[in-house]
DNA sequence: GAATACTTGACAATTTTACTAAGGTATTTT
DNA sequence: AAAATACCTTAGTAAAATTGTCAAGTATTC
């Protein structure tokens, strides 16, 4: 269950590629497809949300491709996610453009929404700078240790 | 986005009528329905899933209805969902019964194993009993209190 | 002007979701 | 025994979302 459709994850992996070229080396559509196995086609779909939404800019002609707008460090899950995917929902109550008329009394209501937080605020600790420099397993790999014990 | 199914809402809120019942008061599918606003059909799905994975229990005939296995307190979230939809599984790299090539060298595996292991550590710890009590509403409140200062 | 590479919008196949329908079984009450 | 209550099980289905593809652009460089 929960599961993040494709376009979000393909999103995630093109931003790490991206992020690779940063800060002067402009990341082909081509070269992101063949490194991560995704059609160009559909990148393109992406990638065009995340410049629109400001992530990331475009340079054309040869030699051109994507360029980070902030350092990877800058870049967290959570800006590239909700970009491609509006904020975290987890219930359509929660969605802004939604609602619920059940709110009142939903003895579910405060789950979900506390749910989502704390999704949201773990998606916005981890950056592309994680994603490369492996901090994100050590982080697990303490987290384990520190349960075991 | 990463919505949860209706199957699911459903289910705990479901349950969370059962709850009320426990533990000698069969609740009646159309009592759920009609205090919970979802069609006695569907909940014959939702409930006879919950039933098989022995979270209630069943009482035929005039009077009848479904009743708690366990303990509000000791009927979890998690229990729940993982009975109406399978682990939470972020990717399809993550679910048990599909898997990926890729898993080597990918730059996310971690990423979303570790958001998987959060989402359902919160909601082990969130119970039937919790729902009931407002516990939860507490608990965020004392968050948001703790984060402001 | 030829090659490279991003831009945009439409559209189609597939899968999932969110149910409905219908007939059956078990239990209790009268 | 019969009627009423309530769970049990499978099948089907319409709508929505997902997961892409396709084609015809525009802009830049060499
Ligand atoms: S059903 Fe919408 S808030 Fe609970
Ligand atoms: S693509 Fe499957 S593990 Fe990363």
């Amino acid at each position: 269950m929960l599961r993040l459709s494709t376009k979000g994850q393909y999103g995630v992996r093109a931003m790490f590629e991206i992020a690779r070229g940063y800060p002067d080396k402009p990341i082909s559509i081509k070269g992101i497809a063949e490194r991560q196995d995704v059609s160009v086609a559909y990148l393109e779909q992406i990638l065009n949300k995340l410049k629109n939404g400001g992530l990331i800019r475009s340079v054309k002609g040869p030699g051109g491709g994507y360029v980070l707008s902030k350092k990877p460090a800058d870049v967290s899950i959570s800006a590239i996610l909700n970009e491609l995917e509006g904020p975290v929902a987890i219930t359509s109550c929660l969605d802004p453009e939604e609602g619920c008329v059940r709110v009142d009394g939903c003895v579910t209501y405060m789950l979900w929404k506390s749910l989502g937080e704390k999704i949201d605020a773990f998606l916005r600790t981890v950056t592309l700078k994680d994603l490369a420099s492996g901090t994100l397993f050590k982080k697990n790999l303490k987290l384990k240790i520190k349960n075991s014990k």
